[in-house]
Formats: structure tokens, sequence, C-alpha cells
DNA sequence: TTGTAAGCGTTATCAC
DNA sequence: GTGATAACGCTTACAA
């Protein structure tokens, strides 16, 4: 077993300074043309790489950025993450991963790790439990430490730093306005609780919609569900909530649901109940992820581009690395004058299935 | 905004050493009650964190584990993903992740970027292009360098090292015996090319299921699918290569997919094909993801469990980092005796759902 | 009890 | 053209 071959072994070996090793391993001139190619050679051969801990140090900057999300086994958020490690990559980033698994503290606690070092920025979407708190002073302490955070669909304006988010609201609108022109009578909400924003923003949508058609929603219409009981682990109570809800409301003939579980939850749901989809009863769902795609019908959705708000977010977080160390670290200035914080909607595109006419 | 803090910078404002203000933080008993608690309250009120990098310089180890898989939205790699962050944050670790995109190239490139220093150990699923070029000197050279990998899913036997796999083989000899057993007559399979370790393995199963029961497998039974072209994206080819396997031979009562894909797949086709699932067809398909889940009718699986394989693969990495100082990095000796390398299998179950009687 | 110095692997500055 | 030195932030013999 060769261990990794040093600057400081090369050097030894050919019998020469270390820096004049560094030196012709970069290509400069001052070093002479022969001792350049025996040295380049010699590297090539033992396959020297320079050390990234070693040049990490030294430059103090990782070239890595961390991503912390509440939850990787979710296709949305693989989406963001295959988009930011697309562009990370081919601008020379790494991508180092925490999860929050939805806790507060577990949010904290791989900030801290992170931070410490490990990488230049964050990419980051808020925990449930960190929004329900409303606790955000992690967030503001690792800001005021100089490292930027990029926030991504789960975003709040307590904290000021570059956003990435999908028009929830204008998407919603526009799949409601859809199902009401597509003749649907009685469209119906499966939403969440308020505090996960993008729920609540949904929500606000579907209610737009109908005040942009004069037409008055009917409370009975909404059915929230609490998930703090982690619905997918319990399909069985997902579905009764929902079959409950629809058997009280006959009259229903349009539905929109906040995310693709609870559309196709509620596709099942009618069929055995009887209901023909879209025949008596079409459906709309938000986030286009593989459960919408093939399902049967299968769904039509509010797509959000994952992969492009991830593209976007690390472009926005490695523009800002790179144009901090390019003005050298003015960034604040001492008078304190606030920077402008870029906010960045993605919009959302209604992908047509068989779920609707 | 004020930065970290370093130890210098604490040295400076107490005025002590440097070493002292180390010593006092890390509780030595050669420092002074007075001038520790000094020193810790200091510490604490400005918040100082060691910093990650110069530890990891000076420890030459970096407590961060480098997975390298092909796609990250992928039900079954976030899995496993997700088990091994779990391992590896409760023993200390971090997770830095790098896709190849099932790339031969980005596997490499990557490699190459992750084990300049930054990560102390690989877990990683083979890419389908590497798999297919049977080229694996990148794999023997990270190993040689004294880097330590551990295999999952897709492994290879010219590779020595430690290994966590699922018995695909029974695992499909268990599906198509409990398709047999639940009166198929004529029990179909839908499969990869045989590049792909796993679909190699599982199509095995199938045969060896048919020699059990003293039936000969009829080739025509067999649809093998080439994936070249990105199946995931052109949904309508597998629905018509599917279509028209399902229509030459109608007498197919059984059909065993080697992913979940294929199998959703070939019921919604068979529905359309007016196949009542599981009357006139019973289903079953490997990997348990949201689709299996979530199809109508919920799909019979032979679960992975990806997350129990993810966190057995952190286990063998870090166990094996930690062996290695423990033992000073006698593990391989002069003489070049073999380590043993451990090869794990993850035992599957079959999840019974809709698609089966 | 505290401080000095070396070293982890690099690069940049300055001397020779 | 080449080399010594310092520095990045930290730990740890070894001196004082």
């Amino acid at each position: 077993m060769k261990k990794k071959i040093t600057l400081k072994q090369i050097a030894k070996e050919l019998d020469v300074s270390v820096s004049t090793v560094s030196k012709a391993l970069s290509g400069s001139k001052e070093i002479s043309e022969d001792t350049t190619q025996k040295i380049q050679a010699f590297a090539k051969l033992y396959n020297y790489k320079p050390n990234n801990i070693a040049l990490s140090l030294k430059n103090r900057k990782t070239k890595t950025i961390g991503i912390l999300i509440p939850e990787i086994v979710h296709h949305f958020f693989s989406t963001v993450i295959r988009g930011i490690e697309r562009v990370a990559n081919r601008r020379g980033y790494n991508v180092i991963v925490g999860l929050s698994n939805e806790s507060f503290t577990k949010e904290i606690i791989n900030m801290e790790m992170l931070a410490n070092g490990s990488i230049d920025g964050f990419i980051l979407s808020i925990s449930k439990e960190t929004l329900l708190k409303q606790d955000y002073h992690h967030f503001h302490a690792t800001i005021n430490q100089g490292m930027p955070i990029v926030m991504f669909d789960r975003v709040v304006d307590e904290v000021e730093c570059d956003k990435v988010i999908v028009d929830d609201f204008i998407g919603a609108v526009k799949a409601v306005n859809k199902l009401i022109e597509n003749n649907c009578k009685n469209v119906a909400l499966i939403t969440t609780m308020d505090y996960v924003s993008v729920g609540k923003l949904r929500t606000q949508g579907y209610l737009k919609a109908f005040e942009d058609h004069g037409m008055e929603a009917n409370p009975n219409m909404i059915l929230k569900i609490d998930d703090s009981l982690n619905v997918e682990n319990h399909l069985e109570l997902l579905e009764a909530e929902i079959a409950q809800f629809l058997k009280s409301n006959p009259s229903i003939d349009g539905l929109f649901a906040v995310n693709e579980l609870y559309a196709v939850t509620a596709m099942k749901v009618a069929k055995k109940l009887g209901l023909k989809v879209p025949d008596d009863i079409q459906v709309i769902g938000f986030t286009d992820g593989v459960l919408s795609k093939h399902a049967t019908p299968s769904l039509t959705t509010v797509s959000q581009h994952g992969q492009k708000m991830g593209e976007q977010a690390a472009n926005l977080l490695i523009d800002r690395l790179e144009a901090e160390d390019a003005e050298g670290q003015q960034y604040f200035t001492n008078n304190d004058e606030k920077r402008d914080f870029i906010k960045l909607v993605i919009e959302t595109e209604i992908i047509e299935r068989e779920s609707t006419k």
C-alpha cells in the first residue's frame, strides 16, 4: 500500500526544496525548464494530488457546500440535491449533506457541526419543528459568523438571506382555476396545518381562486391533515380521514391537494367509493413526483421544478461566495448597510395528465 | 459580523499562550483551576468551537464519509443514504455525497476529488457504465492508497473490500415460488440486461425457482428491457414494450419484475388490456419503494431494506476506520497478507399487498 | 503551572 | 533559479 504522496516526499526524493516542488507543479516560470520537467514527471508517476484539507486550511475556504434538509427519502428534496450537486460540481464545489429529520435540535446540531470550518455556505430548507417553534436564532448566528445561507422552499421572512421559492400561491390559484374552468362546481381542498409555510400559501391560493371567480369557499370543503403523526407510515389513517371527508361531502367534483401523497391517496379512496376519476371527480396535486407520474390514472400536478430550484440555489450561493473573496470580505461594511438579498421565484407549471379533463 | 474566534485570539485577549488555552479547553489538569475557569468562560461567551479543518489536518482524519452513488432521485438510494447518515451521525461522522449519474468518468472524477484528503473512506454503489466496462482500476487505486471502501448493492467480486448486499438471488426465488404456489401456471419475468449484477442475480433466481419445481422456464416468457435509453423518461416506450409482451403471451398469469417501476407499469398495462390484478394476473416486484405502496392495487414486493443496508455499511466502514487507528495503521503488513473482508447479506422480505392472492 | 516549538500539507513572500 | 520561512488553526511533547 503506497500512501498518498506529499510535496515534502517529492522534495526529498528529488533533492530539492518543498517550495521548488510547489512552484514547479503550479507551472511557475521561476523554476527552470529542467527541474520543472523532472518534478512534474515524478509527480505524475506517483499520482500526486494536493491535499484538499491542507488547501482548505491555507485558503480559509473549503470549496464545499453544506446542504441541510428535513428528509432525504423524498422525491422533491432529492431532486433539489441533484440540482445543487450538478452546478456545485460544475463550479468546482463538493456537497456535504445533513438531515434534520424535521427536528429542531438535529437541525441545530448539524449546522454547528458543519459551520465549524467544514463548509463555505449553506443551502437549506427549514424543518417543520423549527417552523412550529419559530425559533431562528441558529440561522442568525451562522449568518452573523459570516457564513452565507440560501434557503429554498421552506423559507421564512425573519431570516435575511438569499431565497429560492416556488410561487406556491400562484401555483395553487392556477390549479384551482383549472378545476373551476373544467366545470367543477364543488372544488375541495386537502391541505396541511398552517405552520408549514408552503401549505399555508397553497391554501391561500385556493381561497384566492374562489374569490377571483366570485365564489365563496365552503369551510366544510377543506380538510386539514395533521401529519404530526407521520402520515406516511399510517396510510390507513390518512385513507380513513379522506374517505370520511369525501363521504360527508358527496357533492365534491373537484379536488386540489397540497402534495401528491394526499392527491394520490384521495384518488384511491375515491375509486373505492365508486367514484370515477376524472369523470366524477377531477384531481390536481402539488409537487410532481414519481407517484403522480405512475398513478392510475396518472395525476395532473403543479410541478415545482425541484432540480431547477437546486441549481438556482447553488448558483446564488456560489456567486455570493465568489463575490465575497473578490471584494475581500467587504460584504458587510462597518456602517452596517444592508446587503440586498435575492428572492428567486421559480415558476410552477401545471403538468396535465389523466386525472383532469 | 463577528467571525469565528480562534485559539490564538482567545490567547491574546486573555494574555496567555495558545497551548494554555488549548489545554484549558480540553480540561487538562495541567492548568490551574483559575485560568481554566477564566478561559472556559471566555470561550463559551464567544462561542468558541475548534476548527474542523485544522483538526483534520492535524489528525490526518476528517471524520467524514464519502458516499458515491449512481443517482439520488431514487427511493432505494435515498433510503440507503438515510441509513448511512443515521449511524454516521451517531458515531460522530459527517457525510459527503457524490453522484456518478451512472457515468464511469464522473465516478472517477468524484472519487479523485474526495480521495484527496476530504474523507476517510467510501461507501459506494457502482455505476452502470462502470459495470459495463468492467474497469475497476479506480477502486483498486483508492484502496491501495489506504482508503477503505464499502460497496453496497451493486458490488463486484473483482474488488476486495467490505460489501453489503441483499440476497437478490434468494429474494427472487422466494418471489417466484410464491407465485407458483399461488397457482400461477405461467410466470413471466421482466428484467434488465445482464450486466447489472443485481438484475442478473434476480433473473437467475427466477430460473432457479422453476428448476426447484421441476418446471422448465420458457424463454418467451422473459422480457429483457434495455434501459440504456433512460426508460424513466420514456414511459410510453416501456409501456409499449410490455404491452407487446403481454399480448403475445396471453397465458401469463403471474409476473415477477426485477424492480418496482417495471412491476407497476406492467400492472398499468395489464389493466389497460382488460386483465384484472390479481385475479387474472398476479404481480410481484423487487425493491419496496413509494410506487409499490401507493399503486392501485398496491404491489407485493421483495423489500431490500435499504436503510438497514446503509446502516450496516456505515458501521462496517467506521469499524474499519477505528480499528485502523487503534492498530496504528498495521492493517496491511509488509508481507502483504490479505485482510479478511466482510460480505454482509441483508435478508429480503416479501411484503404482501394487493397484487397477489 | 505555563510557555515554546514542532508538525499536519500547502502556498506566498522574501532572501540568496 | 532555488530555498528558507511564515502562516492557516490546532494539539502535544518538551522546556522552563
